[in-house]
RNA sequence: GCGCCGUUAGCUCAAUUGGCAGAGCAGCUGGCUCUUAACCAGCGGGUUCGGGGUUCGAGUCCCUGACGGCGCACCA
């Protein structure tokens, strides 16, 4: 084998043909004095305003407006003596730039063809004008590299892989329309949301999402460690025991919007960290949070859509306007299985109904974790129209005020849209008394292994001791809003999911 | 955590029983003054996810690891 007189292979050599061009294309800018990325270029307009200024040429018109424009090189298509490119700012708009031999020159037009490629950032200037064909475009009278880029665009005509859209979400950005969609749906729900809370006199907090203990909900926390104070610290997986805080202490209408962590399974409907919205609203029970939660689910269709119906990424359309149904849960299991199923049926009746539907249970359920495994598993996915299920057997809800009427009962629904559970409330418990033998019996759990089970937390029962006043609340998952306005799986909803290391 | 399927060019994907790794787009060279995923002619581009094995010969078969998808379990 022959000895290579080639330089010995780096970085460089090793990288793929259309990187190594384009880095010798950005050398041979700098080797000429050009600057491949300019501090600024002199743009008089975006791409939108001259639109928006010319909005019914018919073709081959002239304008004698002239306008300094920039954008990213979306295509491409070179001829002899003119060149066309589409270019794209931001918001998804675009406009053709055309350069002529005629009013360039050949340098100039010749520096074009090989120096710019797809995925550049090019400043044009000159005359807004339509071709031929009509299509709006500036006829260049010179133009600039606004910034290079070294990497080449995927393929605009192909679906990128679901992977490459979550890793590489910029990516996904730039070629699919559908990535910028939800990116804006989701700001304008989330300021929907603000909007219609502040209309109705709530204040906004921020609580701690790094906490002494975690509680507020029944789930694993990621743990951390702060140096300074040498000490554990676990990672909110709910923001409720704080929220409380605040009723107690007369921020008797409070809503806080931000993430949970929770450390558990990943798949297309849950995200180790998502953003969840609570409210706490003194003197409301369940039945006004079930209310408000309406309000606020149907004030963020119409935010996004302009109506209750709506559109899903598969083309159907539903409507969430109007009331919601309302049903208790031992009523919708009833419905499904065919049978009266009541706080009064026998637990041996509703493990031979578990066997009949091969729902599988743990020998040390009661009657109430039966009744609720058989709505997970039979009933929660048929239900696809909003509905409120509600009045939850105690066993499952043990931190949980009970209901006014039917002690075995608690107050609380659950909201399922499209088959997933969308938001949760509750007419809260307001007994410290109470409140802390419940609590008292979950760190038996806890010490007993259950790394899901609450910590005492002492310092939320003094508070409680002061005396909260009869409140509601309510917890909604902002991702699951998302999904339920969209259609799309969760890691859709999230600019940037939880994924492995590359 | 368990099971099944997958990983091939910059991107999206092919490759028959184990027998010369291909296509479209993208790239490079040349041509073209009205293109719209432009067109015409030509050319280059690969650690077939990593490691090990079987075989005359492995993208293909076996073992192992990484990553991903789906299902189950857990959960909102």
């Amino acid at each position: 084998m022959a000895v290579s007189t080639e330089p010995p292979p780096g970085p460089e050599a090793e990288l793929p043909e259309q990187m190594r061009v384009r880095r010798a294309k950005r050398a041979e800018m700098l080797a000429e004095g050009r600057d491949p990325y300019p501090v600024a270029v002199p743009r008089t307009h975006t791409l939108r305003e001259v639109r928006a200024a010319h909005p019914e040429l018919g073709p081959d018109t002239s304008t004698g407006d002239l306008v300094g424009v920039s954008g990213r090189v979306m295509f491409l298509r070179n001829t002899g003596k003119l060149c066309f490119a589409t270019l794209r700012e931001g918001d998804g708009t675009e406009l053709q730039a055309m350069l002529s031999l005629a009013l360039v020159g050949a340098e100039e037009l010749a520096r074009w063809k090989s120096t710019v490629d797809l995925g550049d950032h090019v400043f044009v200037h000159g005359e807004v004008i339509t071709s031929r064909r009509g299509e709006l475009s500036v006829m260049a009278d010179s133009w600039d590299m606004a910034a290079k880029a070294v990497r080449p665009l995927p393929t605009v005509h192909n679906e990128l892989s679901e992977e490459t859209r979550v890793r590489q979400r910029y990516v996904d950005l730039i070629v699919r329309p559908q990535a910028r969609e939800m990116v804006q749906a989701r700001a304008t729900v989330v300021r929907s949301l603000r909007s219609t809370l502040h209309d109705r006199s709530y204040t906004e907090v921020e609580t701690p999402m790094l906490q002494l203990q975690h509680g507020g909900a029944t789930a694993r926390p990621f743990v951390t460690h702060a140096n300074a104070l040498d000490t554990d610290l676990y990672l909110r997986i709910a923001p409720e025991l704080f929220l409380k805080r605040c009723v107690v202490g007369g921020i008797e209408r409070v809503f806080e919007i931000n993430r949970n962590f929770r450390n558990e399974g990943i798949d297309s409907s849950h995200s180790p960290e998502f953003a969840m919205l609570e409210a706490y609203q003194a003197y409301a029970t369940y039945a006004d949070m079930a209310t408000l939660t309406r309000e606020l689910v149907q004030a963020s269709a119409r935010a996004v859509f302009g109506s209750t119906v709506v559109r899903h990424a598969d083309g159907s359309e539903h409507d969430l306007g109007g009331e919601w149904r309302t049903v208790t849960l031992h009523d919708a299991v009833s419905e499904v299985v065919g049978q009266d199923v009541t706080l009064d049926t026998p637990i041996e009746d509703l493990r031979k109904l578990a066997a009949t539907h091969d729902v599988e249970l743990k020998d040390s359920w009661a009657a109430g974790e039966i009744v609720l495994e058989l709505f997970e598993k039979l009933v929660e996915h048929t239900l696809l129209a909003p509905t409120f299920v509600k009045d939850y057997p105690v066993e499952v809800r043990p931190l949980t005020r009970r209901h006014r009427s039917e002690p075995r009962l608690a107050e609380s629904w659950d909201l399922t849209v499209f088959g997933f559970e969308l938001a949760t409330a509750y007419s809260e418990l307001v007994d410290p008394v109470e409140q802390r033998d419940r609590l008292y019996a979950q760190s038996l759990l806890a010490a007993a292994g259950d790394v899901e089970a609450m910590q005492v937390d002492e310092d939320f029962l003094r508070a409680m001791e002061y005396g909260m006043p009869p409140t509601g609340g309510m917890g909604m998952g902002i991702d699951r809003l998302l999904m339920t306005l969209t259609g799309l799986g969760i890691r859709e909803t999230i600019l940037y999911p939880l994924v492995r290391a590359e």
